[in-house]
DNA sequence: ATGTTATTCGTAGTAATATCGAATTATAAG
DNA sequence: CTTATAATTCGATATTACTACGAATAACAT
């Protein structure tokens, strides 16, 4: 999952019925529901819920398979873990304190604190190793 | 974390310069970066940064404090493993196969398939028991 | 053929987004 | 008090994207 892909997944799910319709389908699991159920439970008419299908199919949150007449949506778990894990890895810290979204036996020791993929030079209370865009016009 | 601040948090980071911005401050950690380093870093101007800033806040992602001149931004690590796990325990089938973003050993036993908080009949495929909604028109 | 299921099409409003320069406020330093 | 720095607010703009929905169309089954 790379940065792309994870705003694309995030603007999907950032909807409200959308993120209804997205949490239907875990419910659902593998099994899925067909579009007009989804419709009828989101309380959206056909062609607005076709719409907010596409977005997140096009995010690929969800599948689509046909069974007879119907259409079938399912969440697709594996996108959604990776979506997860992104966040976890890129937005939570990774090391720090805070155990997330999981059960705390699940962390037997801890990382030191932060320092993972440090940008600057160790001791730089606000970075000051940088400024490459805005310090350019100065004294003119 | 309920479903309205959830949808207000992932539409915050939807979007490619606040979700770099976001990965920034984390990076950080509770120490923080000043409004015009981020600018720098994330290669805005100074009031394009302000407004991306100012919805992270309002999603309650960030902080910020004064820190003499500087206005220091740092990443709510509460709220976002508050996303994490909502996202985990409403959007990733709670007890399905697949391990979210966590240790394998964490999951001893898992739930038969599906069915947490069954919104129709226990035996309905495919959800026949609702109907409110579209079959009002029909027939103009 | 007919009815069911869902999508596509057309439309419409509307709000929202993202961007950015210039002016303004807040703070510090000389 | 004047000057310089830091950031926000203001104003403007362009865009554009969203959401919603009825009507028409396509896919499928009986």
């Amino acid at each position: 999952m790379d940065s792309a892909r994870a705003v694309s997944a995030l603007g999907a799910l950032a909807q409200a019925t959308r993120l209804q319709v997205f949490r239907l389908l875990i419910e659902r699991g593998a099994e899925g529901l067909p579009a007009g159920v989804i419709a009828d439970r989101a309380g959206v008419p056909p062609s607005s819920l076709t719409f907010h299908l596409q977005q997140l199919l096009h995010a690929g949150l969800v599948t689509q398979r046909r069974l007879s007449r119907q259409l079938i949506y399912a969440a697709d778990l594996a996108v959604m873990n990776a979506l997860v894990a992104y966040l976890t890895e890129n937005c939570c810290g990774r090391g720090v304190p805070a155990a997330p979204a999981c059960d705390p036996a699940c962390m037997p020791q801890h990382l030191p604190a932060a320092s993972p993929a440090s940008p600057a030079s160790p001791a730089d209370p606000a970075g000051a190793g940088l400024s490459r865009v805005r310090r350019v016009v100065k004294r003119a």
